[in-house]
DNA sequence: TGTATCGGATACGTCAATGTATCTGATATA
DNA sequence: TATATCAGATACATTGACGTATCCGATACA
């Protein structure tokens, strides 16, 4: 897969066009199969992991067969990195519209609504694991992983505005955004133990303490410089 | 590789033993090439990840052919298997080391302290987290992986004993392993960053900005009940 | 120093996954 | 409804990684 190539075009197969430059006709049934396709991917690149998925897991898994696959992906590569964008949107829109109205929320509420908005999701947490390797060994994925990393950021940092500040944190955590990577930070590292038995309620229990930890008042008054 | 035949002989080329049972004669130069391919295997492992690795990618980085590697080792599974065992009682160990004379440190110097003996090693991280989703796709490995963490808590809990219990903090992190277990939360969330560009010391930084955070005095008097 | 045994190299057969080329049935437009 | 075009199925050739079988040089022990 030519990365630079996929971040501009998004999609293999995106919006085809014939000979003389129109619009391509048929389109209903190839963007279903496009769908299950990556629907089966989700579920066999969360079973095996990326590297050991066969193109034919995938088209086996969503009852087509590799034709199909090559109708609509350049290879394992290109189907992978279109699996990823499209759940981490979907990530991504659910937490800013869990997030829409927690701006005037505060201690214990505002923790609650956050961590609630937070994704617990073991599938999702083995394939983003799994990208963020890939990315973490290319350099181009690093950027697009990096565009969904901020765009969370920014959803959970937005009811954070009137908590930060307020607390004796240290610098870095004296900012909305700060606050909200630090929420980030801790919701990463718990999502490491989801991967190893841990389930998703104690997990949200721990996660709940974590940020009650870092959000609690302290015993020096609020600086006001 | 079966994997609990593994958890228990711990090496597929441990002890020969000839056939009236002696032990094996040669050992020597068979010990060092095995520590060579293991060497390669972490540098290779970290370049390009489990799964995208070839058994020969390790042989001709360690400069052997196939044949040294199957006198030495199963498979991949196996060799990644040692590998992991290897590096993690390395880590552990150095862990250990750094914090023998931490326990009567308390505020920012223990943090620091503590901070400084948790690695920051991106060839490492990225074997870690590689194998972190071997282990929640096989349970069996999953065990030894948890091994290796328990070790790692419980020497950061050492230190904190005195930290605990002395701050408003949730019930699960009022004691030395509950802290301990915040810690490396926010250690492996950390090192997703580490993944993702950020250099090692912003990292620690980061680290120790967020250790400080959790370990901060409180307005509300310790409890003694 | 001789030699039995072992470690690692070489050579081979096997097989699974890939990508392409081609075919057929489906579908959008005229 | 006719047909041009496209989506997906089928068939094929290629590749490359695997595991084994065998060989040769090295090494520990008598």
């Amino acid at each position: 897969m030519v990365v630079s190539a996929r971040m501009q075009a998004q999609e293999s197969s995106g919006v085809t066009t014939r000979s003389d430059g129109t619009p391509a006709r048929v389109t209903k049934r190839h963007a279903e199969t496009r769908a299950r396709l990556l629907d089966a991917a989700f579920q066999v690149f969360a079973e095996r992991g990326f590297g050991h998925v066969r193109i034919s897991d995938v088209c086996e898994r969503a009852g087509y067969t590799r034709g199909a696959f090559y109708s609509n992906f350049e290879d394992l590569e290109g189907l992978f990195f279109a699996l990823y964008e499209q759940r981490a949107q979907l990530v991504t829109k659910q937490v800013i519209n869990s997030l829409r109205e927690a701006e005037g929320l505060t201690g214990a509420a505002l923790v609650e609504r956050v961590v609630d908005a937070l994704p617990v999701d073991r599938k999702w947490i083995l394939v983003k694991t799994d990208f963020l390797l890939y990315a973490a060994r290319t350099p181009a994925v690093a950027d697009a992983f990096a565009i969904h990393r901020d765009a969370l950021l920014a959803a959970i940092a937005e009811p954070l505005a009137a908590a930060a500040n307020a607390r004796n944190l240290p610098e870095s955590m004296r900012t909305a955004d700060g606050l909200a990577r630090a929420i980030i930070t801790v919701h990463d590292g718990a999502m490491n133990q989801l991967l190893l038995g841990s389930d998703n309620d104690a997990l949200r229990a721990w996660l709940t303490d974590l940020v009650t930890a870092l959000l609690r008042p302290s015993d020096t008054q609020p600086r006001h410089e």
